[in-house]
DNA sequence: ACCTGGTTACTTGACAACATGAAACATCCA
DNA sequence: TGGATGTTTCATGTTGTCAAGTAACCAGGT
């Protein structure tokens, strides 16, 4: 996996590296104070928005945010508990339980993602040429193939 | 400080910020396994990088991670028990203690900086000109100015 | 010079959220 | 029936907040 670099490392690449440490950094100041801003946590609000897409076994919860299904189970737990999501038996195995938004939770998922200046504030100074080619590059640096 | 904005959203900026939610995702992947190959927690492991370049009082240490002074005692004793850090008396000011990387400290911390695998990997596949196009793109995204 | 009061730096304590790992339980499936 | 899977519970550790406490700095004013 880890490309054992003999060459020198560019300076560039350097500086790029730097930059996406801002943007991490920035990215999570932004997603926190949104959540806080409900109320809700970084991870609550994490899988707020995930279960807003779609209803979600607690399974499927655990791999999308890399952790462990018990600790799903808390998070789980706090958003039921203040009626934003709720857990509903699966038809097709008795064993697995959909967590589900409520109509509450929907509501809460829409003002949040509203609530995200991330999205338009940032790229506000950019022109939509220059957006497209931010978009390019950061797809080709993912690794993600545009065929 | 947030933009209303009552134009309707540019649907490449919007694939933008997802992008840009992929490179957040896959920092913290690298991020978390890096620190943890060393038996390092994700908050230890930057505490330990910001300390290499120079001590740093608690309180500085606390800005630059955005959290409470009291949270750091913790992050720095867990680091100190380990022999990686250690307080020192600021002699300009009785007050304030220093928090150093230790010989061992600074080891660990190289290594964790060469297993760092993001700085290499993903811009492998951009040439020099493109990542210097990055670079200037997440600048101006950030609203850094190019003095 | 000597308090005195306000500010600053750090720690401690109580508590909540997150995270892991092991063990328990019900359910599925070959 | 026996092994695998999905969820929860429990014990434990780390990270985070906030309030309170201690020590030290730094103005004044007398």
């Amino acid at each position: 996996m880890s490309t054992r670099s003999a060459e020198p490392i560019d300076p560039v690449a350097l500086e790029v590296v730097e930059l996406i440490g801002d943007v991490v950094a920035r990215y999570h100041e932004e997603y926190d104070e949104a959540a806080s801003r409900h109320s809700l946590t970084g991870a609550q609000a994490r899988v707020l928005g995930l279960l807003s897409l779609e209803p979600m076994p607690m399974r499927r919860i655990a791999r999308r945010l890399k952790c462990e299904p018990s600790n799903v189970t808390g998070i789980v737990d706090r958003l039921e508990a203040r009626g934003l999501v709720e857990r509903r038996p699966d038809p097709s195995d008795r064993r697995v339980k959909l967590a589900a938004v409520t109509d509450r939770g929907k509501d809460t998922a829409r003002l949040l993602r509203d609530s995200l200046d991330f999205a338009r504030e940032p790229l506000a100074g950019l022109t939509v040429a220059e957006r497209a080619l931010l978009r390019d590059l950061l797809r080709r640096m993912l690794g993600e193939e545009t065929p």
